[in-house]
Order: structure tokens, then sequence, then C-alpha cells
DNA sequence: TATGAATGAGTGTTCATTCAT
DNA sequence: AATGAATGAACACTCATTCAT
């Protein structure tokens, strides 16, 4: 009924937890995977009861759409090219690769969607976010066919091919940066190759 | 106790079933990942009862364990360089890359393993098979030395770096294929323009 | 704190939302029973906050007790023979039966109540209302005695059977009213049997 | 696989089991209501652990389908007329409301069916029984028509409303019988009473 | 007085695991 | 060796109740 600094505060309050749920739904959700993320335990790392959970979201798997889009969102917000480096296709591409990675270093759960976990049998989930990959990749063929006009990548390029490889070493090496796995470690040499990899591929001789 | 053909059939009836048991759950935990694959749904498809499968695996968890150590040498066995390929380091790389991506096509939960699928909660597990993985890098790297050492292969190939990059699109096209993802499909031209961009990568100009 | 018309007109509408949220109950508590009805549904069909409720009643059981109450109250109020019917017998009790059914079909729960609803878990609670239910009985008999005493009864009528009797189909018809069913509908047809039925078993030949 | 004694035993068992747990289900069913009752208490009072429950019912709403089913079954069973009363309408109606409330004095749940608890919320659910109703109702018109061929009731009978009628009281006390209410005995004299205002609503003068 | 955000005990249900047969 | 009936711990989810505002 009353609106001011009073609801203000509460209300507030309420999407500071919202957001604490959402925080812990990311870390739980791509440590633990789907199934094994429990409702309990996402509640307690949020500092959260166990029900309050339910007056945001209508269940585990409404919570998980949330996460997911905002994850997707968040990563191909990270993407897309900086203004300087409209005109300089190799840029594009190289800060591109290196802006996922590092969004992923400190992203839980991204790696999870992008590599299609079964075990989160998302299908009908993440077809939603399945179209920003495709924009992803349509991003890239972008920047690939201004390459070639340009004449910095080559003419007989198979764009499609090259688009859908790029934006697949850019899903594992981002991937790969967040999992931190000590036995497949991702140094910047890695990605400096990586880089190298990319360029060379695409670059005129 | 009684040992002679009797005895020898039914020993031959239980590795049988013990495989059959194996087969099944390689399909149920590729098909619906560890936490949605259950025991009675494995038990089932391979034609036995629930609680057989605990005379042969201790757990839920063992039973993941054997089906992974299997998939692994599965894999690792189809990678190996064949003999004629042995002087040929670019042909031996083609071949190595489009083996595997053959291999996944027809062999679930590789892919999950793969991609270290947090559905799977591997951490313990994998660590086992990662060796192979190690193993399969290395081989990899010594393919690269000899490329360079017979002049095919440019001398400033930074190996363990490229070693780890074709080793990476090997999983993920060899887990894509198995995905067949229709929104993200390997087609044969992919396949050709990753080969394209590996050998490119490497080779001396 | 403060006297006068400011705190008049506060208690008036205190007043009036401790109606609402009796009302609401009525018929939450009718319409989908004693488990089935939610203390958050109630509060929003009386338009007030879920809390507002636990101000007027100590808890949900509680309100449930308050409603019976009112509910059967109500129910006798509307059964008491009429001033022209004092000395008609016969007419007192077929007014009575065919009130009783008119007010049933307005006003959900009774019914519920009548039939001793197990999934009211009345128990303790209608042992309260008990007694006004036993009064009614009371009523009937009064009247068979009149009846009786005036010669328009049998006079060999066993009182407190009979009175039991017309007390029952006065609830079941009633309650039948009031439910609905369309399987079962009651069409004035049997209602007039019914108080046929009634007074041929009454009266005297 | 193995048919035989031993196979026997246990399917005996698990059958024992199953009547153990459909017997609870009645009990707390017509004690606690449908809300009322929990899963875990049926199990209990049935001496069964939670789960098995589950291997005979899909869910709870199953298990109580089941349960209605079977005392709707074996109280109309018990309602049919026998062979000797066939020939005699009024004994047949006599005979049929007394047997029908000694069924429901030692047969839990019956009432909350019969008098359509809305806590049961069993629209889909009853309707099956719905038909069994309508059954028992027309075999009384049945009776009713007789009885009036042999011109031992009325010929005016409204046979619709008074097969309506008994019906209803066949229900009520029946109802009333098990529910044991101490405020509303249902006593012999009751009975008795009940017997003979229907046989004198519907006997020829 | 009035709100509704927050709680947590309690529910129905699943499923890995055991064990009598 | 093999079965599948039986178990019970664990889960997602609901809702009566409380309390800071």
């Amino acid at each position: 009924m009353e609106e001011g600094p009073v609801a203000g505060r509460r209300q507030e309050q309420s999407e500071r937890r919202r957001q604490a749920i959402l925080a812990a739904a990311r870390r739980c959700f791509g440590r633990d995977g789907y199934a094994g993320a429990t409702v309990a335990v996402i509640a307690e790392e949020a500092g959260v009861s166990n029900g309050l959970l339910y007056q945001f979201f209508r269940n585990k798997d409404h919570l998980l759409e949330v996460v997911l889009k905002d994850v997707v969102r968040d990563w191909v917000r990270a993407l897309v090219p900086r203004e300087d480096e409209r005109d300089r296709p190799s840029l594009a591409l190289e800060q591109m690769f290196r802006r996922s990675v590092s969004f992923c270093a400190t992203n839980p759960l991204l790696p999870a969607l992008l590599s299609s976990d079964p075990g989160l049998q998302l299908q009908r989930i993440t077809s939603a976010s399945a179209g920003r990959l495709e924009a992803h990749r349509a991003l890239i063929a972008e920047i690939l066919e201004r390459g070639i006009t340009q004449g910095e990548f080559r003419a007989d390029l198979d764009v499609a091919s090259s688009a859908d490889l790029i934006c697949q070493l850019n899903s594992d090496y981002s991937r790969r940066a967040y999992a931190a796995d000590p036995d497949f470690p991702v140094t910047p040499a890695i990605i400096d190759a990586v880089v190298r990899f990319i360029l060379d591929g695409v670059r005129a001789r």
C-alpha cells in the first residue's frame, strides 16, 4: 500500500536475496550439475531458507532457466566486438576469443551449457539459449566476411565451417578456463597458440 | 565346487551377463547422464535383474568407473596411428581426427567424459582416465615432433600447445558428432575444414 | 490511544475485514475442504494480507471453528418455526424442511459439517456445534409432541427416533441441494416426495 | 524364472502385504480424510516401509482409487437382494437397508464416499463409483416396481423420488453407523423406526 | 493496524542398495 | 548365481505461521 523508503528497503533486501539465490544457483549448477545440485544446498549457500526459493522461482527447472538466460546474456554481451575493433577483423577475432575465456574463468555454469551437458537434459530450456549461440556464430561469420572483403582474410575461406570452428574453440577454451582442470590447464601460452592458430587459418597468405 | 563343462558354461553365461550390463550402462549413462540413469533401467535394458548388478559391481559409482575405463581404452586404441601412417605425420593427424569422430559417433558416454560433464561428477573417477588422455596428447606431440624432424611441419611450432589444441579439437568434434545436435550439425564439410585448419596450422610454409 | 470518530472508523473497517475473512473462509472451506483450503487463498479472496488473518484468529483451526459456529447459528435460526406455524405441526415440519434446503443451497460448508466430513477432521471442533444440532432435533421432537397432543400425528409415534430421522433427512437433502451433484439432482419433485414421506410417516391414519 | 512353492510363498507374502496396505488405507482415509491421511502413516499401520507402497500403487491418488473401488464393490455386493427376498418386496427393502448399515458399521471410508466428501476432491475418481450408486438406486426402483405390480405397494407411488429417498436413507444410516458419533448414535430402535418409516411410505393402505 | 517476505517442518515420491529366497 | 520384494534416506515442493517493517 505504502510506497517509500521503508517499502524500498524491504524490496531492496528482497532483490538482494533473489540475486544471492541466483548466484548460489550458478555456483551449484556449475559445480554439481542439474541433478547433483539440491535446492537445499542452493538455499543454504545463498543464506536463505528452503522455501524462499519458491517465492521467486516456480521450481528447480525455472531457477535453472533463469540462471542460464542470465549467464548466456552476460556471455554474449562480453563477446560483442568493441567499437575500435570494428574495422580490424583479426583483432576482433582475437579479442573475442580472449574475452570469452576471461569471462568463463569467473563464471560458473556456462561450461555445462556449452557442452550440452546431457545430465542437464535441457532440450526445452537450452533451445531458448541455442538461438544466442547461433547469433554468436553469425557474429563470427560477419567478422570473417568483412575480413575477406578487406582482403585481410583468405578469399577461399569456407566461412560457415570456419565460424563453427572458431565458435567451438571459443566455447572450449572458455569452458576449460573455468573448469581449471589441473591435468589440462589453460596457460597463457596455450591461449596465444590458439589465437595464432585461428589467425593462421583465416589470414590471407 | 564343481569343475568341468557345466561350471564352464555357467561362468561363460555369467561373463555374458556382465558384458550385457556394461553395454546397457554405456547406453544409459551416455543418454541420460549419471544422475538421470537409474540402476533399474540399466538392469532392464541388460535383461537381468536389479540385484545381479551388485554381484559384479560394488555400486553405481563403480559401474560407471568400469564403463568409463572401457570406453577410454577403446577410444585410445582407435586413435593409435596405423602402420602406414607412421612416416606421414600429416596423414597421421588427419586420420586420427577422423577416426575419433567416427568412434564417438557410435559411442555414447565418451562425449560426456570428454567434456568433463559436471552432471557426471567425475572428479575422482576421471582422474583414473586422465592418464590416458594425457597419453593421447603425448601421442599427438610425438607425431608433431616427427613432422618437425622430417621438415613437414613448421620448425618453430609450439609442440605442447599445438598438441593441446589438436587434442581439444579431436574431443570437441567427436563429442558433437555423437550429440548430433540438430542446431549444430557436424557436416563432412566442417570436418574437412577442421582438418585443413589443423594442417594449415602445423605445416611448414 | 485515540478515542473519537477516527478510532471508530478504524474499528469499523477492522470489523469489516474480519467479516470479509469469515465470508471468504466459508466459501473456501466449503469448496475445498479443510486441508484443501489454504490460508493464502482465503486471505486473497478476502482482499487482505496473509498475516492479518492471525490478528483475528489464533490459527487455521480457530478460523474454522468460528466459521462453523456462525454457519450453524444461521442455520438453526432459519429453522425455527414461524409464528403462524406454531399450531399447525404438519406445516411446521414441512416448512422447516424446505427452509433448510433453501438455506444450504446458498451456504457452503454447512453440508460438509452435516455429513461429519472426515476431511474436516472436526472431532473436537464440531462437538461445540453438536449441541446446536441436538437443539434442532429437540425442536423437531417438540413439534412432533404437539402434533400428537393435537391428534394430528399418530399416538404411537416413536418421537425420539422420528425426530432423528427427520433431522437426518433435513440434513441430507439440504446438503445435496448445495452439493448440486449433476448425477443426483435434488428436483422439486423429490423435495415434494420427501415431504410427503415425512408427513405420511407421522400423521395419524 | 522358477515357479513353485518357493516363488509361491514369496508372492503370497507380497499379496498379503498389498492387502495390508489396502486395509490400512481404508482405515486411514476413513478416519483422516484424503488430505489428512499421510502415506507414511498408512505404510506404518500396514507394517511396511514407505517405499513399498509405490510398488503396488502409482501414487496416493491411485491407492485411494483402488480402495474406493474395492469398498463400493463390497458394498454393492452386500446390497443385492437374496434369493428368498425376490418375491417379497417389503422384505427386500428392509433387508437391503439392514445389510447396508451392518456393512458400513465395519467398513471405514465408505461414509466419506457416500457423502461426497469435498475434502477428497474426487470428482474424477468417484465418477467411476457414481455409476454403482446409480445402479443401487435402479435396484431399489426395480423392487418398488415389483411391489406395485404385486399390489403390495401404493399404485400412485412416485418411483423415482422414492428410490432416491430410500437410497439416501440407506447411505445416511450406513454412514452414521460407521461414524459412531456418540452424540448421534444409531440405535436398533432408530433402525427399526427408519424401516417402518420406509415401509409406511410405500405400502398400499 | 496491516503487510508480505521469510521460515522450516512436513508431504509425496524416487531410487540405490540389501537380502530372503 | 540370480531374483525382485523390500527398505529408507534423500529429494523437490507446500503451506501454516512468524516478524521486521
